[in-house]
DNA sequence: TCTGGGGTCCTAGGACCC
DNA sequence: TCTGGGGTCCTAGGACCC
C-alpha cells in the first residue's frame, strides 16, 4: 500500500471471470448436427416466418434478424431455411455447460447459449494462466460441439461481457483491470450489459456518451442519479466485483409465463379464450413439471395495435390445475374481452409459486375431488411425454387448434353446429375435467 | 424495430398499524 | 379525526435481459 503509483486495483485479489458465448448458436447447432450445412447461410425460424438465428454465412449475403422469409429468399436465394428444434438446441447447450464445469464448478448458467464461470484461483493447481485456460476450454467446445464460440475474461461479469462481444466470432478477449479504460473508451455507453434505451438517454443528456465517460463520474452523482442496479454497474466499470455468479441450478421460478400470437388477428370469442386456455394449460404443465403451485395469475390479451389489458387474479389454493384456474379466470376474460377489438395474442403468467409439497387445503375444496384431479394431470402429463406435448387439450382449448372461422368454412351445418357445441361457452367445460384428443 | 416468447429485479406509492 | 412520525407489506408498472 506505501506505493501510491500502483494502481487501486492491484491491492486486493482480483477475480478471474470468464463469459462465454456461443456464436449464432441455433445456425451452429444446425451446422453441427448436419455437416452438409457448414460453410451455407443458414438460418431457423422457419415456423415463425422470419429468420431468429443466422449463421455467419447468411449474415455476410446480407440476412438480418427478423426478416421475413420472402426479404430473405430475395436476399439470399440458396439460403437454408429451418424450423427452430428447441430440444436439440437444449441437448447441445447442456453439453456447452458440462464441458466448462470440467475446470470450474462455479459456472452460471446465464441463457441457452452463454454462461460466466469463476476461474479464480484455477491458475497453480492447472499450472497455466487465466488466458491460457480460457484458450483450451475455447478449443474443447470447438472440439466436441463442432463450433465456435466467443469469450471474454476480466475482473467481473460486466466487464466479461463486454470481452466477449469485442470480437466474433471465436474471439478471445482478456481485459485485465489496467487496460480497462482502452475498451471502456471504444464503448457506447448503449452497448453496456445492463444500460438500456431509457438509462442510455438520460445519460447522453448529461454529456455521457462511452462506457468511459460513465465509468469517471463521480459515485455520488450515480448515487443520487441512477437506480441501484445501474450504480452496480457503474461500480463494475471502475473494476470492482459486484455481480455474484448464480451457480445454483434453475428450478425454482418467480413467474411462469406463457403467451401465443396468432395471425390473422381475430375478434372471435371463442376463438381468443381458446387460446387464452391453451397458454394457461401450457403454464400449468411447465408448473407441475418444476412441481410448483400458483396462488396468482395475470391473464392479458394484445390487440392488433399492441395495447395490452391484463388482470390479475388471485387463486383460493395454490395450483398448477387448469381446472381449478379456468373459472376464475372464466368472467375475467368477459370483462376485460372487447367486441370491437381486433387481437393478435393472449398471455397467461403463473405468479407467486411455490413448492407444490404441501399445499393447504381449504375448507370448500372436497378432497377426494383434489385427489382425483391429481391422479387426472399426472396421466395428462405421461400421456404427452409419450405422445407430445400436443397431443390432448382441454375442451376449452379446442378452439386454439380449430378456428371457428375455417370451421364454418370447410363443415357442414350440422357439423359446424356440433363444433359450436364444444367450444360455445368455455363455461361448460369448466368443471367437467373433460379431455379432447386432437390429432394433428 | 411495424413487434416473438420467455424471464428478472427495482421503485414508488398506497394501505394499514402503532 | 384539526394531528406526528415511523414501520411493514403489498401492488403496479417500469426497465432490462436473452
Amino acid at each position: 500500500m506505501e506505493n501510491t503509483d500502483q494502481p487501486l486495483i492491484l491491492s486486493y485479489y482480483p477475480r478471474a471471470i470468464m463469459h462465454i458465448d456461443g456464436d449464432a448458436f441455433f445456425a451452429s447447432c444446425e451446422q453441427s448436427r448436419n455437416p452438409a450445412l457448414k460453410g451455407k447461410p443458414v438460418i431457423t425460424g422457419k415456423e415463425r416466418g422470419i429468420a431468429a438465428s443466422l449463421s455467419y454465412e447468411a449474415k455476410e449475403k446480407g440476412v438480418k434478424r427478423g426478416m421475413r422469409l420472402s426479404e430473405i429468399k430475395e436476399t439470399c436465394p440458396n439460403v437454408i431455411m429451418l424450423p427452430s428444434d428447441y430440444e436439440t438446441y437444449s441437448l447441445l447447450s447442456k453439453r456447452f455447460f458440462t464441458i466448462v464445469r470440467r475446470y470450474t464448478p462455479d459456472v452460471e448458467e446465464y441463457s441457452i447459449d452463454e454462461c460466466f464461470a469463476d476461474l479464480t484461483g484455477l491458475q497453480r493447481p492447472l499450472n497455466m494462466t487465466y488466458l491460457q485456460i480460457a484458450e483450451k476450454i475455447q478449443k474443447d467446445l470447438e472440439i466436441e460441439l463442432g463450433f465456435t464460440f466467443s469469450i471474454g475474461l476480466s475482473l467481473n461479469k460486466v466487464m466479461a461481457k463486454i470481452g466477449s462481444k469485442w470480437k466474433k466470432p471465436a474471439g478471445l478477449t482478456e481485459i485485465p483491470g489496467r487496460f480497462m479504460h482502452l475498451y471502456l473508451q471504444k464503448k457506447l455507453i448503449n452497448e453496456v450489459w445492463g444500460i438500456g434505451y431509457q438509462t442510455s438517454a438520460f445519460l447522453n443528456k448529461w454529456g455521457i456518451k462511452t462506457a468511459l465517460d460513465f465509468a469517471k463520474k463521480k459515485e455520488e452523482w450515480v448515487k443520487n442519479n441512477l437506480i441501484k442496479p445501474i450504480y452496480e454497474i457503474w461500480q463494475e466499470l471502475n473494476g470492482k466485483y459486484i455481480f455474484k455468479l448464480t451457480v445454483e441450478e434453475k428450478h425454482n421460478y418467480q413467474s411462469i409465463q406463457k403467451m401465443k400470437t396468432f395471425t390473422p388477428p381475430s375478434n372471435n370469442k371463442n376463438f381468443i379464450f381458446s387460446q387464452l386456455s391453451k397458454n394457461i394449460e401450457n403454464a400449468c404443465m411447465k408448473a407441475r413439471r418444476y412441481k410448483l403451485a400458483a396462488k396468482a395469475i395475470i391473464i392479458f390479451l394484445r390487440t392488433q395495435n399492441f395495447m395490452d389489458t391484463g388482470y390479475e387474479i388471485k387463486l383460493s389454493r395454490p395450483t398448477s390445475f387448469p381446472n381449478e384456474i379456468l373459472p376464475a379466470v372464466s368472467p375475467i376474460f368477459d370483462k376485460i374481452f372487447q367486441r370491437n377489438c381486433q387481437y393478435r395474442s393472449t398471455g397467461a403468467i403463473l405468479l407467486k409459486l411455490e413448492e407444490d409439497k404441501e399445499i393447504q387445503l381449504d375448507l370448500f375444496t372436497d378432497p377426494l375431488k383434489l385427489e382425483k384431479l391429481k391422479k387426472l394431470y399426472q396421466s395428462v402429463d405421461l400421456i404427452r411425454e409419450k405422445y407430445g406435448k400436443h397431443t390432448l387439450h382441454l375442451g376449452a382449448s379446442f378452439f386454439a387448434n380449430h378456428n371457428p372461422q375455417h370451421i364454418k368454412e370447410r363443415s357442414t351445418p350440422l357439423e359446424r353446429h356440433q363444433h359450436l357445441l364444444k367450444g360455445e361457452t368455455p363455461r361448460k367445460h369448466l368443471n367437467i375435467p373433460m379431455f379432447m384428443g386432437v390429432v394433428e
